[in-house]
DNA sequence: GTCATCATGTAAGCCGTTACATGATTGC
DNA sequence: GCAATCATGTAACGGCTTACATGATGAC
């Protein structure tokens, strides 16, 4: 799930480890509280996975120009910062900043996760639909739609509201139906409105 | 927080492990995954712990008039089935059922777990409050809107919708919040209620 | 010169999962 | 006697957390 994510994040721009947790606190407010100890770990995995590589301490003629690699708070200093340690340290090896590029193997694997069967908790399928452009129109119909059906099976599955529980417990089971069945009812405008854009496409831009 | 949703159960009513499960599966929608490879290293721990202890192979002058454990399916096979093992091997050490019931220490830890910081996210508040009828009514309150400020910090925390999310992402974060607001609102009833039944205790029954 | 922030990493541990192994009881 | 269900347990592993350790930079 994590790996998602990061990958997700790298198709739109070089990052580094830092960086990514704070696109992910704040633009995702899904895996909102992801730790260091979390992302340093996926990173090294999904580097040794060549889904993505480092672009550090060697030449990189790139970033200059095009595809700049994240100014998103607005601070230049972070990259003057990495400028700077490197001028400090013209050899290397120095602790600088380590920016991750996602590889040919990261696009298909990150094509994988999204479409992919995997776990289908509310935090997957979150994530997935954020990353839904990514998508092939029938792919994300067909997410919606998988998301729709599991949440419509659990409806039922939820039966007569039990008549044995006491007001509190009762409560909690009926405020979490109605928040299933307000899923349902958001999947179903999503839905409608990929249809849309799928018989009739690009209506206007 | 399994811990807590065994104790649970188990101040209403003695169970084994599998019932234990179908319960949490059934009239909690949450920790509806919860699987054996949880509940009977749990039961173990809690019972190393002294909270919970288990009444079988011996003697057992309970059950059979007051607080009969678990007949809750409709079927009494369950029970029947126990005796005929018993009655099979008058001796012990066959491998028959292990009903649990809860001690005062047990009780105690409870209290604890239910007030008791420890994490706080959506499914433990949950599981807290569906128990809330064991909880003094200040303590009631104070776990309401404990939450509710939670909830509200979190949903300024995510202030403008950021408009370089496309529409996906978008729709994701937008739901998202709006889900944060709709538990606020609930919160506000059940304080609310809460508050009432403070002020003038025992209205009508 | 020191404090906050940026930045990377490791270690230990929690809490749960899946998969596996075992066995009793009931219904056919 | 065979399958389904009830029932208990173990082993291996996964993913994420906290806490810790380290170091560079920029602001004051």
């Amino acid at each position: 799930m994590l790996d998602l994510a990061i990958l997700g994040l790298l198709e739109e721009r070089d990052l580094h480890g830092y960086e990514i947790r704070r696109q992910l606190r704040e633009h995702l407010g899904l895996l909102a509280n992801v730790s260091f100890g979390s992302i340093y770990p996926a990173l090294t995995r999904l580097e040794k996975a060549g889904a993505v590589a480092t672009t550090e301490g060697s030449a990189e003629p790139r970033g200059a120009s095009a595809a700049a690699p994240a100014p998103p708070t607005g601070s230049l200093s972070g990259e003057l910062a990495v400028l700077r340690s490197r001028r400090h340290a013209p050899g290397r090896s120095r602790r600088a900043k380590k920016v991750y590029r996602i590889t040919d193997a990261g696009r298909q694997l990150f094509a994988e996760l999204l479409t992919g069967g995997g776990t289908d908790d509310a935090r997957s399928f979150g994530l997935r639909l954020a990353f839904a452009r990514h998508l092939a129109p029938q792919a994300r119909l067909a997410l919606l739609e998988r998301r729709r059906a599991l949440l419509v099976q659990r409806l039922g599955e939820a039966q007569a509201p039990r008549d044995d529980l006491d007001v509190y417990a009762r409560s909690v089971v009926q405020h979490t139906a109605d928040g299933v069945a307000r899923d349902i009812s958001w999947l179903d405008t999503l839905i409608e409105a990929e249809r849309a854009a799928v018989t009739e496409p690009t209506p206007t831009a």
